[in-house]
DNA sequence: TCGATTATACTCAATACGAGCATAATGAGG
DNA sequence: CCTCATTATGCTCGTATTGAGTATAATCGA
């Protein structure tokens, strides 16, 4: 990746009102393994892979697959956009050099590559343990940032502050007899950054984080555009084909539900979804069966050839509800 | 607006390596009065508000409110990113200038300002005439889009084109017993560009538009971007309560209806209309009743502070349904 | 051979949704 | 003043859709 200083200094140096703009293109690469939701990180896990759009790019996303290859040798298929944003990023002394984010989420396998320490998968819920949901109520959730997030939301100064922030925590997190939403993620991301519980928040302050928090953490914004990429991700899942772009060629039924639990955070009633997922016709069978665990051979699929191609404008219901 | 050529020149030349990048903010500002949905424009009704994101600007967001706000002179209330989209863009000789374009939705009220020649509310149906099913299949689709695309879609080189072209076609205009899908604008927009059914297709090469072709047209792809707005919104108000955004601080149901109405592009069942809203309380009543029409007098309702508050996470049902 | 695990078929109640019927209130036009 | 088109509003009803459970059979590991 290059360096945002090395390039700055190449630059001429520009009046205040010229336009020094540069665009980064940044991606999170999503790969389920083993009923793991995964993401492709570089430089010890702690970044997302990306880099400067550039002239040599013919588009962004041709931009944005060139730095990830170059970065992680893995070739992308599927990406759509995620979001764009712009902070001012101060580079030594008075230049101001502004930086456009574009995000982008990818889906992809995760193939048997040669692993480098340079890049490699982690389990998304390394860097938010409150996310998954699959064996009930995380403790981490429970026990220490639901705690905190009260505490928090008691200490605001005037009653109307403090229902604000007691309303907020309740329905991100589904306290007080609410649903849980798994689509929240973004929103829990920020209460919990609101409230100094995750690390980027107490980053460069002095009041460095006086309490263990939970989650691994990544540099600058990293996190909160993985944030981004999940809470996409398990919306979309819920009307448009896009898991299967995460199964191998053939699967059994069960291996496409663990996908879609570990993807939700959450687990779905199996025979309902059998249910949906045949009714719509998604799938077709390969005709072969395998018996890899125990219990009566199951049947293998293929995603229907017909709607892979029109992909886009398919839709697909899931037996989790978009409320 | 700064001219892009000018802002260009004032620059030093760079060599081919460099990043020579600017970032231009473009708004799709939608108000609906008097049951027509109607877009803010500028430059005699063929363009959206749009200028370049400068340094000044504190955030993406507020670069754009301050384009609009100055060549519109119409402040903006709620806003949200569509989609960031980079072509190559050339500028005289050989410098190739990177743009960066970044569009946004805006809604808000039209209100009683003064018209200046410069800008304007226009209705989006100008733009989109096939896109108005609130009195059946529009003329202009029915009879001459349908017949000039199937003849697109016949004249394609190799069956599986042939069948190909057809197929989107049939899927995106609700041909051979589909139902009309009110949210593929965009798709609609893209096929007829590719059949070269829009002025802007033919725009700049020599075999000019041989057919006269429906609808208004913008200049570069402003058009294209507001088929993205209306897709985006029309998308949207099914699941969450962005409607409130266009109505006055109190309105009858009915007038709610027709606000929806005009936005999808089509009739709702009445009772079931109001079924709906009234049992998800977005609605309160204000006690005041008002018959500016004939038939008995209608009750005015408010948008509920409650829900407001909590707007970005509240859902919504319309008896639109969303496959 | 037993028991845990899985595939798969069915049932059932609750609800949501689309579509229509019925009745009452009102203003416009004669 | 009467009629009628128009609107507000309440209610019904059949049909999907959805969530949740029961039942049965196939298979592997111990």
């Amino acid at each position: 990746m290059q360096d945002k200083t090395t390039q700055a200094t190449k630059q001429p140096a520009r009046n205040s009102r010229s336009q020094a703009i540069s665009a980064d293109l940044i991606a999170v690469v999503i790969a389920v393994t083993n009923g793991e939701p995964r993401v492709l990180t570089i430089g010890e896990a702690g970044a997302l892979p990306s880099g400067p759009f550039e002239l040599g790019h013919r588009s962004l996303q041709s931009g944005l697959r060139a730095w990830v290859e170059r970065q992680t040798s893995h070739p992308l298929g599927y990406i759509e956009q995620l979001y764009t944003f712009a902070d001012r990023d101060r580079i030594g002394d008075e230049r101001v050099e502004r930086v456009i984010s574009i995000s982008y989420l990818g889906l992809t396998r995760e193939e048997q590559s040669e692993r480098s320490p340079a890049h490699g998968w982690r389990g998304w819920y390394d860097y938010f343990p409150w996310e998954d949901h699959r064996a009930g109520v995380p403790f981490v959730l429970r026990e220490i940032l639901v705690p905190r997030l009260s505490a928090w939301a008691d200490e605001a100064e005037g009653s109307s502050l403090r229902r604000d922030r007691r309303q907020r925590v309740a329905h991100a997190f589904g306290l007080d007899d609410r649903d849980w939403n798994e689509e929240l993620v973004l929103q829990r991301y920020e209460l919990l950054y609101e409230a100094a519980l995750v690390a980027e928040a107490t980053r460069g302050s002095d009041n460095g984080s006086p309490l263990s928090v939970p989650g691994r953490s990544m540099i600058a914004d990293h996190r909160r555009i993985l944030a981004t990429g999940i809470a996409r991700l398990r919306t979309k899942i819920k009307y448009r084909p896009v898991v299967f772009e995460l199964m191998p060629p053939a699967f059994t039924l069960l291996q496409l539900q663990r996908t879609v639990e570990a993807l939700a955070g959450r687990l779905v009633h199996k025979q309902n979804f059998r249910r949906l997922i045949e009714q719509q016709d998604l799938v077709e069978e390969t005709g072969e069966t395998v018996s890899e665990t125990r219990g009566p051979p199951a049947k293998r699929f293929r995603f229907r050839q017909t709607v892979q191609a029109e992909r886009t404008v398919a839709g697909t219901k899931l037996p989790l509800s978009r409320a």
